[in-house]
RNA sequence: GGAGAGGUGGCCGAGUGGUUGAAGGCGCUGCUCUCGAAAAGCAGUGUGCGGGCAACUGUACCGAGGGUUCGAAUCCCUCCCUCUCCGCCA
């Protein structure tokens, strides 16, 4: 959520923001009820402070017939103005969390996802001597892909992947992790962005993929309508990325300064309800319920939130162009860079079998409004606490990146040529 | 699934109705001492929210939420979590 103090100096600014990231949420209101509610605090306060002076009082001792009775009275007094605050409170707590973080200054405001921007293309389309088929269509009749027998299993949206293609999800798995934890292209990755930040690799994780609502909710990721599934006899939901159970790892903590950049690689299966989707992307693999992904988390101080934000999308390019796969960079608009982010970027992959671009990585820059719900703070070395910025970014959503290297290596023959970065995770195979 | 134990401050650990925000210890910080360090001594050392330019101050917090009471870490209820043993299982 946001800084209520940032409200209340900029109550315009935040009504108009909010209005550019398609929210509709009364500031005005938002901003009474803050005051009511300091108001009746003070109240309350007072109240307890006297209670609290009487008990002082009498301590040890029996209490007089008239402190019983002025006792008594604070007592109803208090129950009176406790029951107002708490639905002030129930009520200013949820208009607070409907406001959504402010977009930064260069993201476009746009109010439907055609304001996202094309800041550039890069990697050449190539062109092929016969039609390139989408991805499916190599896969299935090759046995690579079974949906079929999948959705009679599981429903639709779900697949069975088969033989070289899970070598290959491997080989993805592998070359990351490698790349990742490698101090000498991070180095490379933050000095050819002029990025003030620490060389530090990432960390690989397998984080747990259940997790439990209060701190799923804390995380502001929780979407139980159109996303996220819930499992019927435990108070827990499947993540719909690992990015779910690793901002949340460091809930209710106060981390020292030292340990900052935290940068992690998650790898986890991810489940997704897709609801209000039905009838989009329904062949192939590109938009599943159930998908495997690599899922970077970064947890940074405030100064160097932006530059760690600006550092994974170089991450994510990286690795793209490593994969040798064409791709455009979007800015998104303030309509789609989502509720927490104050700023996002989506890497789209082009697609020859089905002649477009599709998204395949995000990078969110959430700065502290994740932190400020998760209680995740840090020391400073002055001793101050700060919240820490949060930052997420795909590495590779496993599903999309291989239908697009099935799509852009295809060959003549229906088959599917092993990216030259991946053939030392494949053994001897170099096509599938 | 069965049985049991337990959740208190950065950590360990006291505390069953009233100077307990919380004994004691450890850790940490500062000071004294020292050429320096150690030891010793002294002092300090949580977080949220409200108020205040600030020093500071009020309030809340002993797993969570309710309740009893003039007053709750302490009594009652509900729930959650952790650990141990047995069973089952990757």
């Amino acid at each position: 959520m946001l800084d209520i103090q940032f409200v209340r100096d900029n109550p315009e600014l935040v009504q108009e923001k909010t209005k550019q990231k398609g929210y509709d949420v009364d500031i005005a209101k938002l901003l009474k009820l803050d005051s009511e509610r300091r108001a009746r605090l003070t109240q309350i306060e007072e109240l307890r402070r006297r209670r609290n002076e009487q008990a002082e009082t009498t301590k040890g001792q029996k209490p007089s017939e008239e402190q019983l009775a002025v006792g008594k009275q604070l007592k109803e007094e208090l129950a009176r103005h406790e029951a107002d605050l708490q639905q002030i409170d129930t009520d200013y707590l949820a208009l607070l969390k409907a406001v959504p973080n402010m977009p930064l200054d260069d993201v476009p405001v746009g109010l439907s996802e055609k304001e996202n921007k094309v800041t550039k293309k890069v990697g050449e389309q190539k062109t092929y001597d016969f039609q390139p088929k989408p991805h499916w269509e190599i896969a299935e009749p090759r046995g690579l892909i079974d949906k079929e027998r999948a959705a009679k299993i599981s429903g639709s949206r779900f697949a069975y992947i088969k033989g070289d293609l899970v070598r290959l999800q491997f080989a993805v798995i592998q070359f990351v992790l490698q790349t990742l934890g490698d101090e000498k292209i991070i180095r490379k990755l933050i000095q050819e962005n002029n990025l003030k930040l620490a060389v530090k690799p990432f960390t690989p994780v397998l984080p747990p993929a259940v997790l439990r609502t209060e701190p799923y909710a804390a995380s502001a990721r929780l979407n139980a309508e159109e996303v996220t599934y819930r499992l019927a006899n435990d108070d827990l939901w499947l993540n719909a990325s690992a990015e779910h159970t690793l901002c949340t790892m460091y809930w209710n903590e106060i981390l020292p300064e030292e340990m900052l950049p935290i940068r992690y690689v998650g790898y986890s299966t991810s489940f997704r309800r897709e609801a209000g989707t039905y009838g989009k992307d329904t062949e192939g693999i590109v938009r599943m319920h159930q998908f495997d992904k690599l899922e970077m988390e970064v947890f940074s101080t405030p100064e160097t939130g932006l530059d760690e934000h600006l550092l994974l999308v170089a991450v994510q390019e990286y690795l793209v162009q490593q994969l040798g796969l064409p791709y455009q960079f979007l800015l998104k608009c303030t309509f789609d860079i989502g509720k927490p982010n104050a700023r996002g970027i989506d890497i789209e992959c082009w697609f020859p079998g089905q002649n477009r671009y599709i998204e395949t990585h995000t990078a969110d820059f959430i700065t502290d409004y994740q932190a400020r719900d998760l209680k995740i703070r840090v020391r400073r070395q002055d001793g101050n606490l700060d919240l820490v910025h949060t930052n997420d970014a795909t590495a590779f959503a496993l599903g999309r990146i291989l239908a697009a290297i099935i799509e852009n290596y295809q060959t003549a023959d229906g088959r599917v040529r092993v990216p030259e970065v991946l053939i030392p995770f494949m053994g001897d195979i170099r096509e599938l």
